[in-house]
Formats: structure tokens, C-alpha cells, sequence
DNA sequence: TTGTACGCGTTATCAA
DNA sequence: TTGATAACGCGTACAA
């Protein structure tokens, strides 16, 4: 930081009081034309930067938001970053970015720095392994306000903007069957988060409402990495070697390219013997050997709406607490064998 | 922000002066410590949270550094940021996040947002169309910190953390003659950038080492995205219409990605009519119809050694400027015909 | 060991 | 229109 230009520095140059150049500088309209000409003048000669530490200590207001996510470079959250900062840019908010490594020590450690910081609200998407929500619970009852964003911690009192996983499960299942698929396997994540089961849920109630019936073995826990989708696929394969499903909706991209490995490794083709649809648009889905069919997640809008809501939350007293679904696309290319010709 | 717990609240609840909480609260030698434990107790159940703010007023040291780069969402830069999370959460700092858009007034603005933030350091990748270098002067003759990492601005006293671009691009190059390409084209950035200096000066010392002679023609200016390398490459073909370029090294890989575009519209094959490569290792790379040779950056460690190198700056007076160059690697694939069977 | 006075840079408030 | 004073929360320097 070191020495920089004071209001004090200029009134004395000009042998005017501080608060005066204050006044001009902050444009206020009880200054005299003349004056505010020439402290204007001498501000700009001196270099003058406001110093937004000392305003913030008077007004108890940082212009300041914490984001905390656990991974920045993920596509997805970098993509959701690029949201926030463009809505924090437009209302002259900070962004301080923290990540926790999908780590629970660290992020408390994140959230209390934002604290000391005193940012006037957080956005956090939480790592995998938190359980212990009372620090959420204190920051809500606090005065800074939260906003949660793709991995929401439900029943504290925030409000959350995610995507409708449920939904887009529902739909991307819905779309294999609508072509004659029956025999549906899925590769899902942990089930002690809301993203595994939400979107399990949704190829469940696709199956149902189509009048298939749901078999467990059809189901394999994969986690969220490709090399879980070529384990979780093979072990498949392996299982029914004679009668394989039809298709396979994997719970992310990553995992159905690991899947498609394996797939190809047994000797099926895609889609001619199986078809496989994954979730999340990665940017390398459209790229593969055969391009893969899949959910496409807004995450630049998702960061834009939760920094907007954040932001609303900040500068209205009782802007209410709300979850914010935003709608997922579905985005049909080749691995699922049903595109339009 | 609203109104938390401070000193004198403590004091005041102990019977203390606020002097002795501060002291107990930073752990000071001389404090009595009974006293200590009744206000470091008094302090937890009240929910102190100390006041950075405050503390930076008066100790001018705001422990934050600020982070400007052209867009967050690239690859590159996404996981530069988190190389520089890693180092600043270690040393305690925190980080302000901002992004220019390439725009050379959001970048001004960025920066002047960030002195008045006073932050500690500033790390910066500048846009494309800065031309006017006298703000990050201002900065450097300023008790500020200024690194400039992967694109930066010589001659100016600032140090640079960046990858050896010119290495980098020499052994590209040098790679493309040993497989008997002669004339090779050039796709590169705006000159007033260091980066392309070096990505050019790489390429032109490759010929001149192996005695081709430099055809001014050959190089073209395709600034750094898609869309330019598609405009460049097709202006290319259009000069050279009956004797095209043997191969062409495109200054980053969209860039490359822009030209193959244009060289499949032009009806030419790669790597069979034109070879090409890039810089960069973009994740989609290796999943192009013809997988792009290209020069892997360690983008991670960049961020890294630049916030190391900031850091250094921050809390050492003489530590030197200087510019660090990461070594790259060359990753060989199709698109330059001249992969090892 | 504990407390008092003062200053960091700014603004709100009241007085001139 | 302008200025003096106090306050924001904390730490330094000194005194008790």
C-alpha cells in the first residue's frame, strides 16, 4: 500500500479544509464551481486515489463479495466466475475468489478471512466433504448475506441458484426412451449429495412415467471422473456380456467418456450397440470420435444470477429468501443414435 | 457488513480497556494469563471477528493483491489463478479478481478499482489492445507491487513471469523444417506484446539457424482467437492461391483452430497439403479431427511462480525485478504429419 | 501488566 | 459555501 495522495494533502495544498475536497471529489452539490475546479485539478496533479479502506471503515460497507468455490478450474465453476465477475463489475463490487479444494478445514478457513474482511455478502458452492453446517447458520444470521450456488446447503435460511438436475435427467432419459431404448443403465456419483440424487431421481421417474420397470443392477456408482466411468463400465460389461443394455445415461461427461472407452474396449460400437448420453456439456463433448449427446448446464448464467441475487440481497433489506432452478438444455449429437437427420 | 462485535464491546464487558483485548486477541507476551483466557473466552461467545479493515487503515498493509486477466473461463488463465490462490492462501493474502475482457478501458478501471482497494500487489496478463503503458508505470513508481505473468510489458520495470515462448516456439519450428518443410507461415499477435515478439522471434531464429530465408509475406497478424486465425489463414490462401504454404505455426492453438477451419473451406487436407501447429495445449487439442501438435505451457506453475514472485516483492524491499521464464514442452500429434509411427 | 492518547483516511453533523 | 469536530476499529507509543 505505502503513501498516497490524502484529502488532507490536497486541502492543505489548496488551503482548504479536507471535507471540502471531500465534497468536490465526491461530487456533492454544496461546493462552490470555481473551487471544485481547482481541486479537481489538484487531485488529478497529485495523483489522488481514493482510499476505499478508510470509506469502507465509515460507511461499515466493502463493496466487497467473497466467492468460495472448490475447484477454479473446472470449466464449470470458471465459467460460473466469469458470471459473478461480470455482474459484480457492473454494480462496482469486488470479487475476492477463495477455493477449498474440496476441503472442509479450508473453507471454513475461506469463509472466516471473508468474514474479517468484512465482505457484504459470500457466494459458496461447498466442498464435497462438508458436514457441519453451523458456520453457514452463523454467517446467515449474521449480517452478510449468502447466497449458495450449484451445491446448496438446504434448510438454513438461504437462498440457492442451481441448475434443475432433476429435470435435465428426466429429460435426456425421457429422449432415450422416445426412441425405442428400454434397457436404460445409468452411472451415477455418491448418493450423499443432492446432484447424485437428483439426478438419479430424474432417469427414475422417466423409467416410471414410460411404465419401465427400474432395475437396481442397472444402476452403478461411478463418482464423478472418467476413470470411475471406464470402471463402472466395464464392470457392466462384464456382467452382462450376452445381453448389454441399450443405452446408458451417465450422471457427467467426464464419466460417459471413461464409459465410452470401456465400451469400445468390449467391441460395441456407438450407437449402434449401445448408445450412451452424458450430462454437463464439457467442452470436449462435441469433439469426441462420436460426439456425445448431453445436458447442457448454464453456468455463466447460473454465476450471473446468483451474483444478481446476491447483490439484491446486499442493497435490500427484505428481498426474500428463494431457490432459483435454472433450466438445462438438451443437446442431441451422435452417441445417442437418435438425431434428426 | 453491518455491525459486529469489536474491541472496545469486549472491554467494556470485562471491565478492560480495549489496549489489553488486542493484545490478548494477537497473542501478545504481556498480557496476564488469566486475563487472556476470560477475554479470549468473552471473545469467542460474543463471535469476534477481527476487522482487517481497521487493521489495514492503520497498518497500511491491506493483505489482498489484486488479479487482472483477459478472461477467466480460458484454460490458461483459470488454472494460472488457481496456481495463484494456492500461493496467496499460503501467505495469507487474499485475492481480488477481475477481469479486463481484452478491453483496454475495463482494464483502467480494473486498476484503478484495485489501488483504491489499496491492495498489496497486482498481477497482471494485459488485454490485447493496451497501448498506452503509462498506468502500469504509474503503478511501478507507486509503493505497489506490479507482476506481469504469460503476457507482459517490457522496459518498464516491472518483473514478468511467463513461459519461454521464444524456445518454445523455436523447437516447434525447428521440428516442423527437421520433417523438410521449407515454408512455413507465421500467424501472430499484435506486436506490442512480448509474447508475440517471442512466439515470432522463435520462429524466425529456427529458419535462420537451418538457412531458410524469412518471407516477410509469410507472417501474418491473427491476434489470439478463433476467429482471426480463420480471417488470416483464409487471406494466406487467397495471396497464395497456386502455392500455398508447406506448413503454418499459429501463435496459440484457437488461433490454429481458426486457420484449419479455413484451410479445410480452401479444400486442402492436413497434415497431407498443409501441416499446422500451435501454442498452447488447449484442452481440445488432442480431440480435433487431426489432433494439433502443439507447445504444452505450464500454466498451473506460471501462477504460481508469479504470486511467489509478487509475494517476494510485497515483503522484500530489494528483491530484484527480474523475468522468469517456465520451460514448455512440445507435445507432437497429427496435424503436423510428422508423428513417429 | 494495564491504560491513555493519538493517528490511519474518510465522512456525517453541526456550526459559522 | 466552507470548516471544525467526532467517529469508524484498531495498533503504536508512551505513561502509570
Amino acid at each position: 500500500m505505502g503513501s498516497e495522495v490524502t484529502l488532507k494533502q490536497i486541502a492543505k495544498e489548496l488551503g482548504l479544509s479536507a471535507m471540502t475536497v471531500s465534497r468536490a471529489i465526491n461530487n456533492r452539490s454544496n461546493v462552490d464551481e470555481k473551487t471544485k475546479e481547482r481541486i479537481l485539478n489538484k487531485a488529478r496533479e497529485m495523483g489522488y486515489t481514493p482510499n476505499h479502506i478508510a470509506k469502507s471503515l465509515v460507511s461499515k460497507k466493502s463493496y466487497t463479495i467473497g466467492v468460495v468455490v472448490p475447484e477454479i478450474a473446472h470449466s464449470f465453476f470458471a465459467e460460473a466466475i466469469q458470471g459473478i465477475e461480470e455482474v459484480t463489475f457492473e454494480g462496482n463490487y469486488q470479487l475476492i475468489l477463495t477455493h477449498s479444494a474440496e476441503n472442509e478445514e479450508r473453507e471454513k478457513q475461506a469463509l472466516q478471512t471473508l468474514k474479517s474482511k468484512r465482505v457484504d455478502g459470500i457466494l459458496i458452492s461447498t466442498a464435497q466433504t462438508v458436514e457441519d453446517h453451523s458456520l453457514y447458520k452463523r454467517i446467515v444470521e449474521s449480517d452478510t448475506a449468502l447466497v449458495f450456488f450449484d451445491r446448496c446447503v438446504e434448510g438454513i435460511g438461504a437462498s440457492c441458484v442451481s441448475v434443475d438436475d432433476r429435470s435435465g435427467a428426466y429429460n435426456i432419459t425421457n429422449h432415450l426412451i422416445g426412441h425405442g431404448y428400454k434397457k436404460i443403465a445409468h452411472l451415477g456419483g455418491p448418493l450423499n449429495l443432492k446432484i447424485s440424487q437428483e439426478r438419479l431421481w430424474g432417469y427414475k421417474e422417466a423409467l416410471n412415467d414410460n411404465g419401465i420397470m427400474i432395475d437396481d443392477d442397472l444402476i452403478i456408482e461411478s463418482g464423478f471422473r472418467e476413470k470411475g466411468g471406464y470402471n463402472a463400465m466395464d464392470q457392466l460389461l462384464t456382467a452382462y456380456q450376452d445381453h448389454p443394455p441399450r443405452a446408458v445415461f451417465a450422471m457427467n461427461d467426464p464419466v460417459a467418456f471413461g464409459a465410452m472407452e470401456a465400451i469400445y474396449n468390449h467391441g460395441f460400437s456407438i450407437p449402434e450397440d449401445i448408445a450412451i448420453v452424458g450430462f454437463s456439456d464439457d467442452i470436449r463433448a462435441s469433439l469426441m470420435k462420436t460426439p456425445l449427446t448431453t445436458v447442457r448446464q448454464p453456468s455463466y448464467d447460473l454465476g450471473k444470477r446468483a451474483a444478481q441475487k446476491l447483490i439484491k440481497m446486499i442493497e435490500n433489506e427484505d428481498e426474500p429468501v428463494e431457490n432459483i432452478d435454472l433450466l438445462t438444455e438438451l443437446v442431441v449429437r451422435e452417441s445417442c443414435g437418435c438425431k434428426k437427420q
